[in-house]
DNA sequence: TGACAATTTTGGAACGATCTAATTGAGTGC
DNA sequence: GCACTCAATTAGATCGTTCCAAAATTGTCA
């Protein structure tokens, strides 16, 4: 079944009935009409494929995603996916799982696939050396939210270092002295940066940084239930907040703080990042930064759709503001309240 | 950059470069070594669509989620990502958004690009007419998780009457006797089976099914929150345990217990349904049917490559079993505990 | 009516791979 | 030395589309 076949049936050359499938206006209503009806009868399928191989530029844009498991980054894609769309083109939506070499993969198998442009929100441990040849070979290439050092394509990033900061000011007007940072892997990026605008904050406070402080763990809930543990168990000085790495371990924290008879919100500050759905309506709502991963997802397919359009363009790098959403999960520390 | 720039810069013709490239035991080891040199000197790129052109047959899998920022349907993806990778296949992934005039443009572009097999997870509402052309095409198919009635493609489901059942059974098990079902949406399949598994646990049990006890909501959190309200503003005999149509909503009724200072787990059991990972870890940890969306989708993705192997095989309907986990979120209820 | 322009239509050459059948060259047995 | 087999290589057709240049058709006007 191929235009061939179409043609026959109408009557038309194949030249005719590629003309239609384009919506070209050469074509004359009447032949247009014809050529549709039969399309419709026989049921052809229009082969992506060979159109392609002939006209050298694809609809398709390609989307690898470290974690699709985990709702921010799943709802990242889901806001490239609306632009996509919106633009007329197709995604081909891939699942690294965290793995540097399945991702290799993916982005190889994408490159054979003709893709129009790639957006990478790239596996851990993902190296500018992983990123060279994509880069060398002029395909329009967006990474977001981890970045990676040294590597010459656009970007777009959250602004991790000012919402931390912000959150600490926050804590730090409500009275709060005795500060954690908890949750998330050392070794990233976004550790990293969030961490720094943490400390910033202090400083900007005249606070001192007590890096025991300051606890990593995995960026889950079971991640910030552990947190907890560690975070309390210390004899000194207690903390009577934190802010976590991501919602995830906010909400493991709040466990933890259950577990322990400390009602969240109440004896104990509790600030996420992210602002995930379920942050609003969980007990106690969650103060958390918001990042929007929907509304970045868009931005992120934006730019890469800017890039396709200009041709060739010098590689960009964005920060999306990031706005501090206060809810139920923080308060003036238990002792302040005392005394007042 | 082709077959042919390859063939010349290695001495041979685009013959033997193309034998190369799919590893043929037909060449000689000496000339796949100067070959395969070339290929990674140039930096050559295969072009799958070409390749497809000739070939007609590929190697991508569709799959088109209703709803991907719903962490079941992403982990349900994920699984059948694992299995399609090892059979050295790629995915096509796509999010409907629970809208089936878009799901419908979904599947016509996957088979625009000539996919292999097709796995859907319907958006609500989607008709057996929506897939009558699918099914009419040949093309392998395999729904998931939510049945079309009256279509003639494999599905894959899981056994939620068996699990709402289980469910029922464990709770009269513990003595209780008012038994509500809370939450999901009254129109859809899913939610038909999951009640009617609950009303074969009553009925067995030799109780009466109090319509009023049978609350729909949004599936959501939010939806199971609102739900407890109704279910306890009654004037009567509240219930003193729910079953609800997934964890989301479970969480959602623990949320709304607790704004009525109930403890759920002690004052008032709680059984999920789906076991996503938080109901582990979540304060109590929730009692739920566990379907293991993972696992689910990866026999999705086996049911789908057997039918591609097999050419053109009757379709078949597996319905996956499901494991009720008794966690911390049921116990007796509080009366028959003050009597003991 | 015929010349010319404007509108539609069309044949055939691409695109980059694979496949088939044919060719080349080396080795073997008589 | 010849016929034969076996291994390795290759030319050329082919897949389904788009593009180009040219052809066919229609309309306009002196």
């Amino acid at each position: 079944m191929t235009v061939i076949d179409i043609a026959r049936a109408a009557g038309v050359s194949k030249s005719t009935v590629s003309l239609v499938l384009q919506s070209s206006p050469l074509v004359k209503e009447e032949t247009r009409a014809r050529v549709s009806e039969a399309i419709r009868d026989l049921g052809y399928v229009y082969n992506r494929g060979a159109a392609h191989l002939r006209q050298a530029k694809s609809k398709i844009i390609g989307i690898v995603v470290n974690d699709l498991t985990n709702s921010f980054f799943a709802e990242l894609a889901v806001g490239m996916d609306m632009i996509v769309q919106s633009a007329g083109y197709v995604q081909f939506l891939a699942h690294a799982g965290e793995d540097v070499e399945r991702q290799r993969e993916l982005i190889n198998s994408m490159r054979e696939h003709g893709i129009a442009g790639l957006i990478l929100s790239p596996a851990r441990g993902t190296s500018a050396a992983d990123l060279k040849p994509l880069a060398d070979s002029g395909l329009p290439v967006v990474v977001v939210v981890r970045n990676v050092a040294g590597t010459r394509v656009s970007s777009l990033l959250s602004d991790n270092g000012a919402g931390a900061r912000d959150a600490v000011r926050h804590l730090v007007g409500l009275g709060h002295r005795r500060i954690a940072f908890a949750g998330g892997f050392p070794d990233t990026q976004v550790f990293a940066e969030r961490v720094a605008g943490y400390r910033d904050g202090l400083a900007e406070a005249g606070i001192a940084v007590d890096e025991a402080l300051v606890i990593g763990s995995a960026p889950s809930r079971a991640g910030g239930a552990a947190a907890v543990e560690r975070m309390l168990a210390g004899d000194g000085d207690a903390p009577t907040a934190a802010l976590c790495f991501n919602d995830a371990v906010a909400f493991g924290v709040c466990d933890g703080l259950r577990a322990r008879r400390l009602e969240p919100g109440v004896d104990f500050s509790v600030v996420g990042f992210d602002d995930v759905i379920e942050a609003r309506t969980a007990v106690p709502a969650l103060t958390t930064v918001a990042v929007d991963p929907q509304r970045m997802g868009q931005r992120a397919a934006q730019l890469l759709f800017k890039q396709i359009n200009a041709g060739t363009a010098e590689p960009e790098t964005i920060r999306t503001p990031v706005r501090l959403v206060v809810r139920q999960s923080t308060a003036a520390p238990a002792r302040s309240r005392e005394l007042s």
